[in-house]
DNA sequence: CAGTGGTCTAGACCACTGG
DNA sequence: CAGTGGTCTAGACCACTGC
């Protein structure tokens, strides 16, 4: 196809939808990253659902109009920010958290002999599960205005009996609505699973800024640890598609078993 | 050039030191990724120094008789995990940890206000630099046997005058023989800098456990907090070219008026 | 076997850098 | 201007999957 010289040059493979939807701004960047943007647009609507394959990369060459190698470095950008999976042989998916290998990409807290296999699973205990407005430093986080809807979710996560995490959980109240302590209570499997399968919101990313705090008396009860004993305090944003923060959380581990690891690179 | 079959096909090219040196084991992999190790076996063997240009890309086609795309290939990876930088017009770099923009890479704590610059560079001080026998608790996670000889480090890095984080640090005595405490105060910028310029060892990719932690006497001393506050320690294994440890480090962190910031993705 | 992603090539042109 | 990395293409073949 044609060399791009400002935005796309060719739109008309597209379905059409996409090209009208929401004037996006003119992108003056590679065509690759014009692809990139394109499929990223579908898996945000929803085109293909998180567990589905997306069409093969001849098919989107061929809707896009521009060759497979550049729908290849579209998709490998795409694959290496953990949006898509590839399977050789068998097709390009839709990242989900349902997976087990990506299962501790989030919850970086691990037991001091490194074998989170033999722990086993937490057990998770919901505490309190409420609709609330939102107070200022609950809002600002989450792109909210003061006083809007939104979910608090309070659980204790034990392993091994003994309670280890106590969470503190914030939703914006529109895209959760409908969410309820039992059916938190009732699934099995990551919680982020089921915001994809329960309410379309897909993690993507998060940020966490983590300290040391000394315990209250309210998390010292919940943890069984004594007032004043030092827990980890874990603030997470989470953020779905484009950026958009979607969650707030904020934890408290004891690390007296456990330590929070993470890979510098 | 010819497809490979079983490692690479046809190492006539090469400057005959790299195909004969030390009996690597054959790669089956696909010509890219053996590239990719040639390049990395120059890296380590310091044949283009930290912070020089390597070869172009056609150079290096060249050289080992492969197209620029493979060779491109292979410097993407590379450059994915650090350890080269691609300046458009001008060459590929060894990184280096003098840059500016990576000066954060290894050091997550960050000041509440989130702004890094304000409150300018930390100001160093060396409490201690001594030689010793490795105990073993320090010997295992650097690959040393108990009672190698170590160079042991501590020092107290401040921010804007309160001291904020006291280190300890330890390195296998073979490869930093002559690191003295002298030479560590009058060294500007990074540590990691100086480890590549002095002793041309380049660190990598390193992990960290994080635990909180209550002050002991002499930490609460050197960081000028009351005994039994709450401490952020962070215990670092650094890693050089093929994944070798080289350096431990233990750090005490206060997270009144910072926090280590962490990026899930 | 056909269809998928994965690798490799060769050649064209663009964008940026520095002399 | 020549040299570098960056993009794009078209076509070939390989490796894996599932029918």
């Amino acid at each position: 196809m044609a060399i791009n010289t400002s935005s796309l040059t060719d739109p008309a493979a597209l379905a059409g939808d996409a090209g009208a939807a929401a004037g996006v701004a003119p992108a003056f960047s590679p065509l690759y990253q014009q692809i990139k943007v394109l499929i990223l647009q579908s898996l945000q609507a929803g085109e293909w659902k998180p567990g589905e394959a997306i069409p093969s990369e001849m098919d989107l060459a061929a809707r896009f109009r521009v060759s497979q190698g550049t729908v290849r470095k579209a998709i490998d950008e795409l694959a290496a920010e953990n949006l898509v999976v590839r399977r050789q042989g068998k097709g390009t998916f839709v990242a989900t958290h349902a997976e087990q290998h990506v299962q501790y990409r989030f919850l970086r807290l691990m037991p001091d002999s490194g074998d989170t296999t033999s722990e086993g699973p937490a057990e998770r205990q919901i505490i309190d599960c409420k609709r609330l407005r939102a107070p200022a430093d609950i809002a600002r986080p989450l792109s909210l205005r003061t006083g809007d809807a939104v979910l608090q979710l309070r659980r204790v996560l034990a392993f091994q009996g003994t309670p280890t995490i106590l969470e503190d959980v914030w939703l914006p109240g529109g895209p959760f609505k409908g969410l309820t302590a039992e059916r938190l209570a009732t699934h099995r499997g990551p919680m982020y699973a089921l915001f994809e399968t329960e309410f379309g919101v897909r993690m993507v990313r998060a940020e966490e800024k983590i300290r040391a705090i000394a315990a209250d008396e309210a998390s010292a009860t919940l943890l069984g640890v004594p007032v004043g004993a030092p827990l980890l305090s874990v603030e997470r944003i989470a953020f779905t598609y484009n950026d958009l923060p979607m969650e707030l959380r904020r934890g408290l581990y004891r690390t007296d078993t456990h330590h929070y690891k993470n890979d510098l690179s």
